[in-house]
Order: structure tokens, then C-alpha cells, then sequence
DNA sequence: CTGTATCCTGCTGGATACTG
DNA sequence: CAGTATCCAGCAGGATACAG
């Protein structure tokens, strides 16, 4: 793959764009941000949601659920009192680190600062 | 890859982690393929709708001024009948290129296949 | 600890018609 | 050609309460 000057003409109009379809699969409240986390390695329920912070319970469990019916995420459930579940990257799911990283990155140096710009977000507690 | 094993305990919670903002600026119908299909250089109107396919005008509208207000793209208006208005990325919205490469090569190899497993987009056109 | 079940609201985005 | 103006439906997602 020499970077993709001409990519092929093969027309990414609408659902078949490969980029949209990257996107969709991060869409949805939180789903970037647990990703990222979940980059450190696996981790149980409440600790994602500690990390997260903001997320509200439904909602982590909605895009848990999501991520991993895309084969992104993998939940393992234990039998134990009381319940212990634990969520890590699939191997499709860590295939996704370099872009993870590059969205910090970028989100870091121009993202932030864009949405601060726009109020956004607060100025940064 | 030692990159990143330990990334600054920052707390990127809530609203302020970098990877939610970055996904938060491409969040919106076509915005992805819109920045994608601009690398290739500047587009008139028209033209880039002719690409998106799927897009309605009054999205692609929306869209294009939204991108521009984040500093992603630029409006060159010309004062000419008939209006001709051209679209090209900025600086910053050139950064998003090695990015947005990334995202189609995921998306050729891992989301596609995803979406359509989950039929949400058709088998091929 | 790790979830479901409801209820409810706002925003996203589609369809359509009109304009400089 | 390149928009703007309306109207409207659907669903994402917040708040809250309950459960194994």
C-alpha cells in the first residue's frame, strides 16, 4: 500500500464509506473514551465507569453492550457473589490503538482547543 | 511499543478527554466523508454532493458550515453568476489526514464487514 | 457489584418547497 | 449554482427507580 494517493475510484458515496462506517462504530456517547481505556488492559465494570466519570449507568451499559455486539469489546462474567465482570479490547478492538491514540493526540492539540473556542466545554477545571 | 503505556493520569473523564473531542468534531451525518473527499483538494458545492450521493443539501449545508466554524474547512465564495463557491480544508484540517487514511483502511478492513454483518448497510451495491 | 425498566425531552436529520 | 425555510418523526441519551 504505497499512502494511498489515488485511493480506488471504487465511490464511497454514502453507506459504503469506509470512513463513515469507522465512525459509526465509535458514535454513541462515551464509546471513543472507553476504547481509549480499555487500551490499558481489562477492567471491571466500575472501574470503567470511574474513569468515565461523566457516563451514566445506562448509558456505559448501552455502549458496552454495542461494542461488543460490533466485536469490539469482550465480556467476561464471573459466577461469583458479588458479580464480577470484566471488559477487555477483542483483537479487532486493539487493532483500533493506532487511531485511538492519533484522536488524542489531534483531540489534544487542535480539538480541545476548538471546542473551548466554541464554549463547548468549560475552560479546563 | 512503550508509546503511551502510561499516559498522563490527567484524568481525561467527562468533557475534557481528547479522544471524545476529536470524534465529537467529526460527529455529524457526512462529516467524516466530507474532510475525506477534500483531501483530494478544493470541491465546489455541487461537486462534493455528487460524491456524498446519500447527502441531502440541506445536511451537506449544515455539515460545511458547521466543519467551517470548527476551522476544519474553508469558503471561498466567488462574486459570480452562476454562485460559485468552493470548499477546501485548512491547515489544521489538513492535519486530519493521516487520520482519516487510518479510518478508511479500518473501515475497508474491519467496520465495513462489521456494519454489514449487523445489516445496517447492504450487502454491496 | 452490575445491571434492567420506564419515562421523557431535545436534537438530528429527512422531505419538500422556495430564492438570489 | 448554492443555498434557506419549514415542518416533522425518530431516537439518543438523561434522570430515576428497582433487581439479582
Amino acid at each position: 500500500m504505497d499512502t494511498v494517493k489515488k485511493w480506488r475510484s471504487k465511490t464511497y458515496t454514502g453507506e459504503g464509506c469506509p470512513v463513515e462506517a469507522s465512525l459509526e462504530l465509535f458514535s454513541g456517547k462515551g464509546k471513543g473514551m472507553i476504547l481509549y481505556h480499555l487500551l490499558e488492559g481489562t477492567l471491571r465494570f466500575n472501574e470503567l465507569k470511574r474513569r468515565l466519570g461523566s457516563v451514566t449507568q445506562r448509558m456505559l451499559t448501552k455502549q458496552l453492550r454495542e461494542l461488543e455486539a460490533s466485536g469490539l469489546v469482550h465480556r467476561q462474567v464471573y459466577a461469583v457473589v458479588p458479580p464480577k465482570v470484566e471488559y477487555r479490547l477483542t483483537d479487532t478492538g486493539a487493532s483500533l490503538e493506532p487511531i485511538l491514540l492519533a484522536l488524542k493526540e489531534w483531540g489534544e492539540e487542535h480539538a480541545l482547543p476548538i471546542l473551548r473556542q466554541q464554549a463547548k466545554i468549560p475552560a479546563e477545571s
